[in-house]
RNA sequence: GCCCGAGUGGCGGAAUGGUAGACGCAAAGGACUUAAAAUCCUUCGACCGCAAGGUCGUGCCGGUUCGAGUCCGGCCUCGGGCACCA
């Protein structure tokens, strides 16, 4: 402690001891209270990145806090190895996407190593291991025999040029990032999870997470995206009718028109009819899909000559064929009502389609044509031009026109989810083969328990044109039908990455077990207590894992409803203003920032630049003040040591209320999760210290208060700065055991009571001066008191108070 | 285009509807030093004033309230998500 502050030698003691003592394997223990605290596992890409640091001190100091609060904490980490960028990187340099991301997982854990964090490694989990993702093929087999795994047709992205399947990340202005090609749109067949199933359970347990911010809950309520409508069916002279579903069948005598989807059977008959529409659907084949670029493009669309019956009226509707309507979602048909929706507007403006207004607002006087010169009347009103259903409100005539539609068996009232079900399929190489053999004569079909896992072949190194590599290789394609015992083919698509993330929470608690996916010890660990990640998983990742959970759960693998109890969704790292990036060229490499400085210095600097939720601005010079501060904390207790420990005088109260005050402040902010404000608190302790250290040299009475005060803050750093308390703790021997198992401080109550307190005075909301008044006092008294104050009376200028208001030990004001 | 956030000194930020700017960074002045670095001390929102003190000030416009950075309505800008980046 006499040398000066070595980062380097003080870190390696640290986790020197944390490493022999095994001080962060945990073992289920009944009698005491568990705490999860899982942070979300990082994609190996290589190297940390300062959002991963900024993400794994959050979680290593709310864990260390808990441990010392008297909780088994369980901090598991491990690795989503399966992802599009071993591919990309494969394309570049020609490794297997195995050798690379099993490389790049041992140069990231040596990173996470010397942060201190306080992992148990012995649960580590790769999910491209088949030790792991031969659970998740085992529960895809359970799905699908419970009829929630389906294959249906979806659109890709499709470059024709490289002959393969693009990623939306990998369509740049609508064309091929590699070769510039437009890029087109199919349908293929794909599998889905039917996540539409759990939408009602998914959408009312959001009530039950009071633990996760309230963004969060709104942005998962909207993207399930319940409402209730109706599903109307349109007759079509000579052909099957057309089944839309409608939000608005309020609207319904306003429909001018319907769109079907360029691939709809419909507008296929069309086509060979009519070279105009063949144009058409050729020319719409050229597009994306997604939603961003599907609401932005152009709206283009084309007459099919086909003729749809209004159900109520009978009146004939023509149909259209739109680029916006997509033949997956729902029935690839809409009904329109331009009249009374932006998109339905715009179109009929452009092909000079009749619009017929049919709601006004209540009291509407004048010509309905007035309504929608400029834009859609989206609003609820009053129904006219409705026929028998005029004069009522949107809300009966809704009730009114599915009941008359009910009545002709052309519709019946539903609710819909904006939810779609979730495609799993992916054409890619590097992910987890889905467990299906396709047989010429019984189908898909699920391979067998036994015959689990699936194993990828490691040793190959996929291309940049035609598609999975898979389809190349003869052993992994060759199969025998589990059914029927013919030559069969393998599924060579395979799953979403985002499946091995949905249940990885899970798997940390059973890791080792080779018997079961999940056993007794998931029981006794969930739900994660804390998770922690990026705002930018609010929905998909979020919403998936919960899922997954009820999937579980229903598979009779789990008993919680819910995954994850408290959710915290920490901000971004910037630089500069925005997003640290490869392509923008603005990132700061946290292994620079380790070596220069140390661990402590980086975990401190994400603490308290910030508080959590917040995006955070990097700055060198702050970083540098971090590390000064952890220089004084060290040159303190070398001061501190050179006290005496005990006196016969009783402590400055004054002193002792100011750092009981601050600790109390400190240990407030830790429950916030403010840990910015923490380290407020800490460094105004430290000041007070190193003033309190000078005095107590020529006043020794002073000496055991600044013992006091150091072992304090000490314990309130030890969670955020584990490396140099470590050593601090140790070598000044503060206590019986090392300090990540010293109990957790607390103010002393008796510390901070006070005799006298200041009052703030304000003339009609404005500050006007101070009183001091005994804590005791009165309303009365204060009132009394401030009136007499000469300040006070100067502003009121004679006038008498009308009103005066009293917040008890903070504030008065008087307003004249 | 749709959904969700955020805007406070030169900078990062603080503030259960109750003293706006805690804590830190930067800057300026000073101490120590042959000098520099390091360290320590002081000042530090704008304007008026010798001072006491006063006025203005939390993206913009309006509202609620004794009192608004905080609550409500409308805008602007920036960020996240939009189902195949993870």
């Amino acid at each position: 402690m006499d040398q000066p502050y070595s980062a380097e030698r003080i870190e390696r003691e640290a986790q020197d001891y944390w490493e022999t003592q095994q001080s962060f394997v945990v073992r289920e223990d009944p009698g005491r209270p568990k705490f999860y605290c899982l942070s979300m596992f990082p994609y190996p890409s290589g190297r940390l990145h300062m959002g991963h640091v900024r993400n794994y001190t959050l979680g290593d100091v709310i864990s260390r806090w808990r441990r010392m609060e008297g909780k088994l904490v369980l901090q598991p980490m491990g690795w989503d190895a399966f992802g599009l960028p071993a591919e990309n990187a494969a394309l570049q340099n020609g490794v297997p996407p195995a050798r690379w991301t099993y490389d790049n997982i041992a140069y990231m854990r040596e990173q996470l190593k010397r942060l201190g964090f306080g992992y148990d490694w012995s649960r580590e989990l790769a999910t491209c291991r088949p030790e792991y993702y031969r659970w998740e093929q085992w529960l895809f087999t359970r799905l699908y025999a419970r009829g929630l795994a389906y294959k249906a047709t979806a659109p890709v992205n499709w470059c024709p040029t490289d002959q393969t399947v693009l990623a939306n990340e990998q369509v740049v202005d609508g064309r091929c990032w590699r070769c510039d090609t437009p890029v087109e749109r199919r349908e293929i067949p794909q599998w889905f999870l039917r996540i539409t199933a759990y939408a009602d359970e998914l959408l009312a347990d959001l009530e039950r997470l009071p633990g996760w911010p309230e963004r969060v809950l709104t942005m998962q309520r909207n993207w399930i995206g319940r409402s209730e409508g109706a599903e109307i069916e349109f007759a079509v002279d000579g052909r099957e009718p057309l089944k839309i579903f409608t939000t608005r069948p309020d609207t319904l005598m306003g429909v001018t028109y319907l769109a079907v989807a360029p691939e709809h059977p419909l507008a296929l008959a069309a086509a060979a009819a009519r070279p105009e529409v063949a144009r058409f659907v050729a020319a719409s084949r050229v597009a994306q899909t997604a939603e961003a670029a599907l609401e932005t493009m152009e709206k283009h669309g084309v007459d099919t000559g086909f003729f749809a019956r209004h159900p109520l009226t009978g009146r004939p509707i023509p149909i259209f064929a739109a680029n916006f309507v997509l033949m997956s979602y729902g029935e690839g048909a809409v009904m329109a009502v331009p009249a009374h929706d932006e998109r339905d507007h715009a179109f009929a403006r452009r092909y000079g389609l009749p619009m017929t207004v049919v709601i006004v607002p209540e009291g509407h006087v004048g010509a309905t044509e007035d309504l929608i010169r400029d834009a859609a009347y989206t609003q609820p009103g009053v129904l006219v031009h409705s026929g028998e259903f005029d004069g009522l409100s949107s809300a009966v005539a809704r009730e009114r026109i599915i009941a008359a539609l009910a009545a002709r068996g052309a519709g019946t009232a539903r609710t819909h989810y904006r939810l779609r079900d979730w495609g799993v399929s992916r054409q890619r190489y590097w992910g987890t083969p889905i467990p299906i053999i396709n047989c010429a004569h019984c189908g898909a079909v699920p391979v067998p328990d036994a015959d689990l896992p699936v194993v990828l072949p490691e040793d190959v190194v996929p291309a940049a044109r035609g598609g999975s590599p898979l389809k190349a290789r003869a052993d992994f394609l060759a199969a025998t039908c589990p059914r029927c015992g013919r030559e069969a083919v393998r599924e060579t698509d395979t799953f979403d990455t985002f499946m091995e993330s949905s249940w990885y929470y899970a798997r940390y608690c059973s890791k080792d077990n080779q018997q079961a996916m999940l056993d007794e010890r998931a029981a006794y660990w969930l739900p994660v207590d804390q998770y922690i990640g990026g705002i930018e998983h609010a929905i998909l990742h979020l919403l998936y894992a919960r899922f997954f959970n009820k999937l579980l759960r229903d598979e009779g693998l789990i008993g919680v409803d819910e995954p994850f109890t408290r959710l915290l969704t920490q901000g971004m790292v910037l630089k500069d203003g925005s997003k640290m990036s490869k392509s923008k060229g603005n990132t700061v490499d946290p292994q620079a920032l380790i070596a220069s400085y140390g661990a402590d210095t980086a975990r401190l600097f994400m603490m308290f630049a910030a508080p959590p939720e917040q995006s955070l601005e990097w700055s060198d010079e702050a970083v540098a003040g971090a590390h000064r501060f952890l220089k004084r904390l060290w040159a303190l207790g070398g001061a501190i040591a050179t006290l005496g420990r005990h006196s016969a005088l009783a402590p400055d109260q004054a002193l002792r209320r100011e750092m009981h005050r601050l600790v109390d402040q400190a240990v407030r902010d830790y429950e916030r999760y403010h840990f910015n404000t923490v380290i407020a608190s800490c460094m105004s302790l430290v000041n007070l210290l190193q003033r309190l250290a000078e005095d107590a040299a020529v006043k020794p009475a002073l000496g055991p208060l600044a013992w006091e005060g150091f072992g304090l803050v000490l314990r309130l750093l030890a969670p955020i700065v584990p490396h140099i308390t470590h050593v601090l703790w140790r070598d000044l021997a503060m206590g019986e055991g090392a300090i990540i198992d010293a109990p957790w401080p607390a103010a002393d109550p008796a510390a901070l009571v006070q005799e006298e307190i200041t009052i703030v005075v304000q003339v009609n909301g404005r500050r006007r001066g101070e009183v001091r008044v005994p804590a005791a006092s009165t309303s009365a008294d204060v009132e009394a008191l401030a009136l007499a104050d000469a300040g006070v009376q100067r502003h009121l200028e004679g006038r008498s108070p009308r009103k005066v208001v009293v917040v008890p030990g903070r504030l008065i004001n008087i307003v004249a």
